[in-house]
DNA sequence: TAATAAAGTGAACCATGATTCATTACTATA
DNA sequence: TATAGTAATGAATCATGGTTCACTTTATTA
């Protein structure tokens, strides 16, 4: 007489929450946290706005799982590029690591203004701390490999990476937010493209370049 | 019959204007943008709500003059530290535009995040960007200044000078943001001392010798 | 003092969008 | 099939806070 979840039940609920979850990056990546509403996700995901909650506890939380979802990956890829081959040296790798932010954020522009410079509410901003940290301490391990391999010279890590952090942060977002401010609910989550291809390989180089020499205090 | 503003009225009118500006500065000073709404700051100035509104058109237009008035002065400090004195070697100039913005940022630390950091609406996020930009300009002139000294080697100045930007904002401003994260509305606007003094100094030296390194190419 | 313009009032209005909840529709056991 | 637990619904509710407006008060001139 009484009831239990089943397999199948458990299953489709999982699914519906990945579904939701997906759709909700989807729009993010489209419009912004902006653009999240609970409503609009659920038209998207055709649910009603109430079933929503069966599956986050508020718009807060959401959020957070959004943009937890979001960077996880982000934050993998780069930490692969800056940590897994340890027999590359560090400047390399160094090199590597913003290379892969950037064409990854250049690929998905309205996203990554979104996780990383869009305005939100402070619960949200408050995982991007985090996010930022977890991009600080890559490159805080890079770093002080490279010190102890005495590729780099002695510095206060903690601040170069927090300020690498910066320095990518501004260099390839702000300009990007220049460009979004017009149009910040553009539905396909495209911003025409500011720049070609080659100026933008250039301006990589560049930032790259200011990295190295502040890591390396050498020319290059 | 008629009637014509005279001085005296247009001098009150004026010093009312400024006293809803400094008023609304100092509520922005105390609890960030998230803390200034007309009513509040009708209430700080002993006004009614409607009041304000004979002085600025909109919510936005207020949050304009306001990140305006604040940002303006600190723009010129910068200024002045890096470009007043062109006798002086420009990697001088830089270690001491980085330290009046720090010191200043430090001392009015939720101003300083106000400003720089905290979640905005879009409206006032675009003034942002014209802001940084300012700080950008200043940089770009003193390394361009420098790489025709040959003080510096050649680069992208304009780079350069956005990285410098984002390095001092993430590096000042986003430990600040970490601390202020539980106490955003704390109305007497100081964030309790995280650092103490000595550090804070050691710090900002470990942020000058990035940016040097990284301006300069070679070690210091 | 009468006429006019502007300043000041603050409660009512409005827009947005999150959240709730009474109700209906399934799903799983006995 | 009766029962119980869970999912789904979506209109109603709530909260916040910007904005309006009919009205009162004050200032200025003739």
């Amino acid at each position: 007489m009484p009831y239990r979840p089943t397999e199948k039940t458990k299953a489709h609920k999982a699914a519906q929450y990945s579904h939701l979850l997906s759709q909700a990056v989807k729009l993010v990546a489209q419009q912004g946290f902006q653009g999240l509403t609970i409503s609009k996700l659920a038209r998207q995901a055709d649910l009603a706005t109430g079933s929503v909650y069966k599956y986050f506890d508020s718009k807060a939380q959401l959020c957070a799982e959004v943009f937890k979802s979001a960077t996880e990956r982000e934050v993998e890829q780069v930490r692969l590029a800056a940590l897994s081959d340890t027999s590359r040296p560090c400047r390399l790798r160094l090199i590597q690591a913003i290379q892969v932010f950037s064409e990854r954020a250049l690929e998905s522009d309205r996203l990554a203004y979104a996780l990383i410079a869009e305005p939100v509410d402070p619960t949200v901003e408050a995982q991007r701390l985090i996010y930022r940290q977890a991009y600080a301490d890559i490159y805080a391990k890079l770093i002080a490999e490279g010190i102890s391999n005495k590729e780099f010279p002695h510095q206060n890590v903690e601040i170069t990476a927090t300020a690498l952090v910066g320095v990518i942060a501004e260099t390839l977002i702000a300009p990007l937010g220049r460009k979004m401010d017009g149009q910040l609910d553009n539905p396909d989550g495209t911003v025409d493209s500011m720049i070609n291809k080659e100026s933008q390989a250039e301006i990589l180089k560049d930032i790259q370049q200011f990295c190295l020499r502040a890591v390396t205090g050498m020319p290059c």
